[in-house]
DNA sequence: CTGAAAGCGCTTACAG
DNA sequence: CTGAAAGCGCTTACAG
């Protein structure tokens, strides 16, 4: 594991500086950290020395030393889902900010290869985690994987019964919300698509579908509920079952927005026009939501600020914050598009007005 | 900079286990290195302790002494872009598997963030870099910012004058192929889309499209060029332009999937029907392309492999290879879809043969 | 304001 | 087969 360090030739070091300005090396650490108390003479020939031998801090054998560090594992379940990467990109620019830097780890939602790199960050001296769990991280392994000490934030997905802060949207009232919009465009046959019920998130989403048919007064049916991968082509079989169902729906909120294309995709390819004869809603807005066709309407939890925010949980806990006071959990906004059919509907109501 | 490290209790080392033991710290060290010098029983107290005492090997401090490092810096101009993503999902699982942690760094084709970003690299002891560079990254700046024995890999965009190894695709072979696909369907006004002459990567695309042209005896025009930045905005522009030109292609490249979307999308709104009466070739195939609509015909090169063998090749240079020698252009193949046109015209073939 | 000394958690010859 | 000692590149009291 490792190679050599830095080329053949032993590095400079905060020896080398001192000799080459005549000082000791105290006096070097010392202005290295800008301390007030070194004089300025002897900041400006030890700057020179650092200068023409070009000497670079050696960040590490200062953590040694001081038993900090300046890593934080980032580990996210699936980076080649756009979700997750807008969600590492907020988490790695915020670290940035803070000075820190990301070990970044795709655990690929293995939970197999989620334990291993947990270890290796440990290894490494990581100051903290921030993870997005892969499906599966149950709260009872993962106390054996990590001691109560490492400061580590779960984002996105919940993990039940594990004390660590959770940072992410409010699934429950975001989906509530998507519901209620279709229930004002005046659907009554809704169906939920996409994930199942091992995923907290799903569960979650599930119970705001619930809570926005109950809150009109219509009937929740788990035969409405059709499970798949949450995964574009897992929304192709999910509105295939719908569309089979003797419930027969005309409009669906899905899991994600990537279910939520693949249905969109399934639906214009036996030739139901989504946004005319059928009503699509998905969540988490990505990137692609905007160019799907038609347009997505979806709900924006802003991703890449969870991200940012989660960074900063982290860097809370690192400070000695207390866990259970770090949570938080993040409004989501409906962004109206097309797929939804609601253009449709105001149009007239607009025309009308003029 | 950088917290507290492993909470506030010290955290166990090597001499802890030691004591527990029986032995001395040599011993301790012997084993956790799987030592055969070490007698069975002596090795068995010490891994008892380990588990007892729940020991965490300290990688850094190993890592100082030895004058090595794990850490491999993993600097990508824009992870936002899902071939980037793709890339940077291929470098990370090589890492991973060849013993080394990826430092991750989204420079956001910021050139000066990417400056500190490799300072910071710097610092933190490395033991390489594998970069798909900012653009506008010059071989010389890039001298000045890191010293000739680290070792780096660049990848995906070549930059001109450096000596670094370069891994990535042929882009020139791979235009042309594109380009005489768009030949072979029968078109002789085809048009280049998006990208600009900074750009290495486009200028070598370029380059295959017009040897292509030339290839078959029809005229390189530069009108046909079209530029733009290279996203789903700037395919959108390059088309408009394209489709205002007195030339008016029938056919197009375009630099790269993002492009060939953003022009799919603005042909299909303005009613032109992209396979039937206008193709259109992307280049990369990230995972959308096969869910265009309709599907994007492009040049897949195995940005995931390709990602791997980057890896790979700074393994090399960390292992004492000749830079020289680790270069590697890998070749593309065309994925037809329906993007192109070439399923229409393949139908009445096969029909009359059957 | 500056220097000498000890120590962070490891590894590596070198004795025995 | 195992232990004592030195050292990786820093920081941090403590003297002066």
């Amino acid at each position: 594991m490792g190679g050599p360090r830095r080329g053949a030739s032993r590095a400079t070091t905060i020896v080398d500086i001192a000799r080459a300005a005549g000082v000791s090396k105290s006096t070097v650490s010392l202005v290295l950290k800008g301390s007030p108390l070194v004089k300025a003479e002897t900041r400006e020939a030890v700057e020179q020395a650092i200068e023409r031998l070009g000497y670079v801090y050696n960040r590490s054998a200062a953590n040694l030393r001081t038993a900090r560090s300046s890593f934080v594992g980032m580990v996210i379940s699936d980076l080649m889902n756009p979700f997750f990467t807008e969600l590492a990109v907020g988490i790695e620019d915020a670290l940035y900010n803070l000075g820190f830097i990301p070990i970044l780890a795709n655990t690929n939602e293995d939970v197999e290869r989620q334990a291993r790199v947990l270890q290796s960050l440990r290894e490494h001296g990581v100051a903290g985690i921030v993870m997005s769990p892969a499906r599966g991280t149950d709260a009872w392994s993962l106390a054996e994987l990590l001691p109560r000490s490492m400061p580590l934030v779960v984002t996105m997905r919940r993990i039940e019964g594990s004390p660590a802060p959770y940072i992410g949207p409010d699934n429950r009232v975001g989906c509530r919300r998507a519901v209620e919009h279709l229930i004002g465009l005046g659907h009554t046959a809704i169906g939920f698509l996409g994930g199942d019920g091992t995923m907290t998130t799903q569960r979650e989403r599930v119970s705001g579908y619930r809570d926005a048919l109950q809150a009109a007064g219509l009937p929740f049916d788990e035969a409405l509920v059709f499970e798949s991968m949450p995964t574009r082509a897992g929304g192709v079989e999910a509105v295939t079952a719908a569309l089979a169902s003797p419930l027969r729906p005309t409009a669906v909120v899905c899991y994600n927005d990537i279910v939520a294309m693949g249905a969109t995709r399934a639906l214009t390819v036996r030739g139901v026009r989504v946004g005319v004869d059928f009503a699509v809603v998905g969540f988490d807005d990505i990137v692609e939501a905007e160019n799907n066709a038609p347009p997505l309407t979806t709900m924006n939890a802003d991703t890449r600020q969870m991200g940012a925010r989660a960074a900063q949980g982290l860097l809370g806990l690192i400070g000695g914050a207390d866990p259970a006071a770090m949570s938080f959990t993040g409004d989501s906004r409906l962004v109206v598009r097309e797929s939804c059919g609601a253009h449709l509907r105001q149009k007239p109501i607009r025309e009308a007005v003029r």
